[in-house]
This record gives C-alpha cells, sequence and structure tokens, in this order.
DNA sequence: CTGTTAGCGCATTCAG
DNA sequence: CTGAATGCGCTAACAG
C-alpha cells in the first residue's frame, strides 16, 4: 500500500463529500456560482467552510492547462519609471483573479530571451512586456505564446498584439524644442549608459536641433558607458551606480570644457538634479545662465528651487491600462486597437525659465508613503 | 473515447518513447543528472532537444507538491527602499531554479493577511516578507505555512522563522545622536504619513533627545495622516503622493512658525530633499543655521549641495541574503542563526557638518542605468 | 541505476 | 442543473 503522502489539506472530494454531492459540483459552485442551484450552492459553501478548503491552484492549472499568471517583463526594478509602472499593474489587477509574475530583464536582450522561454513554460495566460525592441526570438516566442501579449513604456507601427506606450522620440523631441523656444540655443544632452528607449530620446533631440540648424554633436554628453547589468550578479552595494553623482560630474565637465553650452536636457531627472547641483556649487544661475531638463518628472522635479522642467510620462497608466486589457482579453472581449498612444506632457517649470516669464505655480500638498 | 485536448506540447512521455527509456527516467535525468547513466542521459538530452521538449512546471508543481516559488511580500513597489531590496532578491535567485512571485501588501496589515492566504494557496517553496510586524493571523499562517520564512528590513528578538534586518530604533537614535554631536539643539522630525518602522526611527529620535535632556514634543512635525494606500485602487495620476513637495512645506512652515529648530531629521531622504531646496529659497543656510539629515542614503544625497547626511541602510542585502538563506535551507542545510542584524550606517555630510569640519569627499564616478 | 505503478487535485468531457 | 468517469503531465514510492 503505497500511498502518496499528500498536503493533508482537504480536496474537493472532502468538500463534495460532506456537501452530499459530486466534486465538479463543488468546482463549479467554486468558479461560476450561478451555473449551481441556490440549495446546493449554499451547502457547498458551508462545507467549504467547515473544513476550511482552499483549492490546489497547480491542480487546477494543470487540469485546465491555464495558469492565471499574467507574466512581467520589465528592464529594472531599480528604476521609479518601472516600479510605477508596476504599481498600475498591480492597482490593474485587484480582484482578477490573476497572479502576477515578475521577471527582471536587466536591460539585456538575452536575458529577456531566457526569461521569456522560462515564463512560458508556466503557461501564463497573458504576457505584458516592457519596449517594442525583443530580439527576433523573443517575438517568435512571444507571437506563438497563445495569449495575449502586451508591449508597453514604448512605441510602434507593428506590436506583436497590442502596445500601450508612446513615443521617446516625439518625447525628446518636444522637450528640446521647448529648450530652443525658451532661447537657449546651446542644448547639451547628458546622459550615462544608454538603452533603445533613451536613444531614441536623443534621436529627438538631435531632429530637433537640425531642424533649427544649431545641432553639434560636441554638446552629446555620455558618461558610463559600461552596462550595469553585467556587474549585477555578485555582492555589491546597493549604491554602485550613482546617477546623481553622475549628472553633478557631467555638469562640471561641461562648464570646465567651455564648450559654451546654455541649457542640458538630461536623460533622467536624477541627473537633472545633479546637474543642478552642479552649478549650485559653481554659482551658476539656473535658468539665466544654464537651463536644464530632465526626464520622468518625478515628484522632486517640481519642488526643487528653481522647479525643474521635465517630460512627464504616464508610467502608472501603461501597467494599469495594460493590466485592463488583459482582462477585458482573457474575458472574451475584442482585442480593440492594437496600438494605443499615451502621450506625455512637457512639464515647463522655472529651470527653462530664462525670461522668468512663467508664473510660479503652488506645490501640491499630498500624503505620501515612507519606507 | 473522450480524449482530453492536450496543448500538443510533447511530454516525458514523449520523450521517453524516443529515448527508448521510462518516463521517470527523462524525469530525473532532467532534475538530477547525476543519478543517470551517461550513456542514457545523452540519449534523453538528444530527445529533448529534437523535440524542443520542455517540462510542464504546473505538472511538477502538483505531483511533487512544491512549486518552486518564492513569494516575497512588500509594502510598496514605488518606494526606491523596496525596489533595492528587490533587486537583491532578484540577484539572488540566479540560476537556483526558483520563481519569484511579488505580493504588494501596501502598507496595510489586512491586505497583507489576504495576500498571504492567496500566496499559500499555491504552496510555496518559501515566503520572503518585509517587516517583523504582522498580524496574529499572518503570523499563525506563516508559521504553519510548512516553508522557510524570512523576515526583512527589521529587527525582532521573536522572529517566525528567520530574520534579516535592522533595528530601526537605533537607527534613529544614532542619527539624531549624531545630530546633537554636530552641536545642533533644536532637532525637528519630519514625517510624512508613518508605519511602525517609521515609528520606531521616531522612538529613537525621542530617546536620543530626552537622554540629552531636549526633547520637545513640538518639534515633531508630521504631515498627510491619511494612508495612501486606502486611495490606490482608482485610476490616478502616478503624481498623488509629493514627498518633495511635503518635504519643502514642512520646512517652511517650521522656518516660519519660528519654533527656533536648528536641525531636522527627515524621515526619508526625498523629504530631506525637498526641505533642502526650501532653505534654499529662504536664503537658509545648510548646514549653520539648519542641519538636514535624511534616511536610506539614496544616491542624490551625495550629490547635493551641500552634500546630505542620511542612514544607509542594507536594503540590497536584505534581499539578497534572504534569498541565500531560503536556497540553502531548500538545500536542506541548517537553518543557522535565526537573527542576523545587518546593521546601518550614520554617513555624515555637510549638511549636518555646521562647525565645518568636515573634509570633502570626491563623488564616486560610476556608471548608472537610465529609464 | 532503471522501471512499474499509482497517484497529486482538479476540470473537461459526455451523459443524464 | 448535476454527476461519473477519465486524464492533465509529472513524480514519489517501491521493486528490481
Amino acid at each position: 500500500m503505497r500511498k502518496r503522502r499528500s498536503n493533508g489539506r482537504p480536496t474537493i472530494a472532502d468538500v463534495a463529500f460532506r456537501a452530499g454531492v459530486g466534486a465538479i459540483t463543488v468546482s463549479r459552485a467554486l468558479r461560476h456560482p450561478d451555473q449551481v442551484s441556490e440549495a446546493l450552492r449554499k451547502s457547498i459553501t458551508d462545507a467549504v467552510r467547515e473544513l476550511d478548503y482552499v483549492p490546489n491552484l497547480n491542480a487546477r492549472a494543470l487540469a485546465s492547462s491555464h495558469s492565471n499568471v499574467v507574466a512581467v517583463l520589465v528592464p529594472s526594478l531599480t528604476q521609479n519609471i518601472f516600479s510605477d509602472v508596476l504599481r498600475g499593474v498591480y492597482d490593474g489587477v485587484e480582484n482578477s483573479g490573476l497572479r502576477i509574475e515578475i521577471a527582471n530583464t536587466r536591460y539585456n536582450v538575452e536575458i529577456e530571451e531566457r526569461q521569456i522561454f522560462e515564463i512560458l513554460l508556466h503557461e501564463p495566460s497573458a504576457i505584458i512586456v516592457s519596449g517594442t525592441e525583443q530580439t527576433a526570438a523573443s517575438r517568435k516566442m512571444l507571437e506563438k505564446a497563445g495569449c495575449p501579449v502586451i508591449q508597453i513604456m514604448d512605441m510602434t507601427d507593428d506590436p506583436i498584439h497590442k502596445v500601450i506606450g508612446f513615443s521617446h522620440f516625439h518625447a525628446g523631441k518636444a522637450m528640446t524644442q521647448h529648450l530652443l523656444e525658451a532661447g537657449y540655443q546651446r542644448v547639451a544632452f547628458f546622459s550615462g549608459w544608454m538603452n533603445s528607449r533613451s536613444k531614441n530620446r536623443l534621436g529627438g533631440y538631435i531632429e530637433a536641433l537640425e531642424e533649427a540648424g544649431v545641432y553639434d554633436p560636441e554638446l552629446i554628453c555620455e558618461m558610463g558607458n559600461e552596462k550595469p547589468s553585467a556587474s549585477q550578479g555578485s555582492i555589491k552595494d546597493y549604491h554602485q551606480f550613482s546617477a546623481a553623482g553622475m549628472g553633478r560630474e557631467l555638469m562640471l565637465r561641461a562648464l570646465d570644457r567651455g564648450t559654451g553650452i546654455d541649457a542640458v536636457f538630461c536623460n533622467n531627472d536624477v541627473l537633472a538634479l545633479g546637474a543642478l547641483f552642479a552649478c549650485m556649487s559653481r554659482q551658476v544661475d539656473v535658468p539665466r545662465q544654464v537651463g536644464i531638463a530632465g526626464f520622468n518628472d518625478f515628484d522632486y522635479m517640481e519642488a526643487a528651487q528653481p522647479a525643474m522642467s521635465s517630460v512627464r510620462i504616464h508610467r502608472w497608466q501603461c501597467g494599469y491600462q495594460a493590466m485592463q486589457a488583459v482582462r477585458s482579453e482573457l474575458n472574451g472581449e475584442p482585442v480593440g486597437e492594437r496600438i494605443i498612444d499615451l502621450g506625455f506632457e512637457v512639464m515647463k517649470r522655472g529651470s527653462t525659465d530664462r525670461e522668468g516669464t512663467l508664473e510660479a505655480a503652488p506645490l501640491s500638498e499630498i500624503p505620501f508613503t515612507l519606507s
């Protein structure tokens, strides 16, 4: 007699026995209550309560061959950008019965490929993936994944299935145009290591400057070309990448080099923060001597002194709407628009207000969360 | 003949047939290659490759009644603190065959309770949970979860199973003592909505001031008592909580109120950043008129002007070591120390250097990651 | 080292 | 609306 050591947890059969019905009726009562008569339903829920029955999701997934897991691939967990996206995802999944599995691709397409492969092992009910530039192999896997695939936080004409995001190219271009309109002529571009989305923003920057006839490659200031993900396997302090320190350094160098810049478009807000501090330490007047703009529009940009211009993007919405799209498709609703452009917003604030024409906006006073 | 519609994917039986062995041998060859003779192993891996066989993890979980899923509960995804923790977790899970499932408890113990319940449905192989103050019900569930449970990012004498973290009380006290030693007398405490860990830091602050005989409840400045998680279900902009704006406001009010503060200990770094900007806008000299200290030590603290003091905590390590602990236990190694205190570090910088005695430290110049 | 047998717990058939 | 039988794909247990 080699009975298998089971979990000890009551099974659906126990509930069925206690309620005096068949197992399948319990199964149905749990998943589609309206398909079961009220009388049985009641005795079943009673039995469930008495036995403390909880369904075994692994068994359910095996039998039904779908897992109710939504896989989410993000390039980084440390960047606020994607934590906001994930917040949207989690807000969007509320009482849907879906579970979320996050994979961290570390801005590395090979890792992404492997992650996609492993995710497919679990037969996810849907996949949400950041960006639109997957490898050919990744794309093929996603195409034949047999489930909804939502690409987010970028834009493309040719989504795998559906894309919800915005154009980094146009965002970069729009901010650069704002700087030009504000009266700056020598607009530098600050960045660290760049991914495909950063490169698109740079592309927008270049096009704007070219159209204005003031493009100068000398003004593109990159730093730290080593891809950070390469070194993340080992035990290192969280402090290994100092974006703010880099913004500061870039600005100091730019000032020292005497390239005559009068504004910088920073590839992200932390960089901009560092650049601002550099100007403060050198008594450089922002915005009159140098204008500073960031990208992402985190909350401290508005609170800075001077308040800093940035491009607000809809991170939370990307996550939330992706989740809504997943849910409606899983409910059998049609896919609808395959390309959803959420746009962006150029936030014009003091740090790029060369002429001092902007009226001061009051700060919002809203509660927030602590560690 | 009611054959079930399967997935079409090859099964372990297909591989076994093709390799001319029994299914269980394939199973073993895949999981414990050293338990299978080299000859069979080779023909099996060949068959696997030819058929593109991938194991069905749901079936595996059902049959073996353990899922290889490590559940991680964090109170927030937006806070950098926990994204660093998660980065540690992901760095720690590399080629372990384990999967990670993240639950977002939104700083809400009831939600946490529900999440724990749901997590248990999947029979996780281990659970990592933030904080040490679970509800009685949560604690009971975790105790009888039948798997390793690691509590992180806080400290307790009485861990459920194992705790890896540090004492917020002592961290708060240490920073406050630093402020006193630096010569400040009227040290305010700035915070927004407070969780249990923030409260412990406040406790440390109070004790330090009491020991010095300079405690004044008037100096505790809280703001925004509404718990943010309450309102997160609906479609809102990511911008709803402006921590930096709050730090700014708190400082402006403190200055206006004339309580004669000469230093502030901010419950987190973003708050400190806002406070610094407020001082700048009022021409208040930091650190000579007002000292400012934060908590967490994000990278911009070092890059600020003046560089800002903060308490460096080991977020990444908490995640990473928790994962290592899980792995070694899952490998059958003994639990070892049940209480691991990672400590913290008071980073003394310009913003609390009242006497101007600190030597300027060079900024680190390291690459970093962009969005 | 390998195979046989017997489930893991649930949901999909199909028949009432 | 309900139920009985059967299988999802894999692995624990035992025997060789």
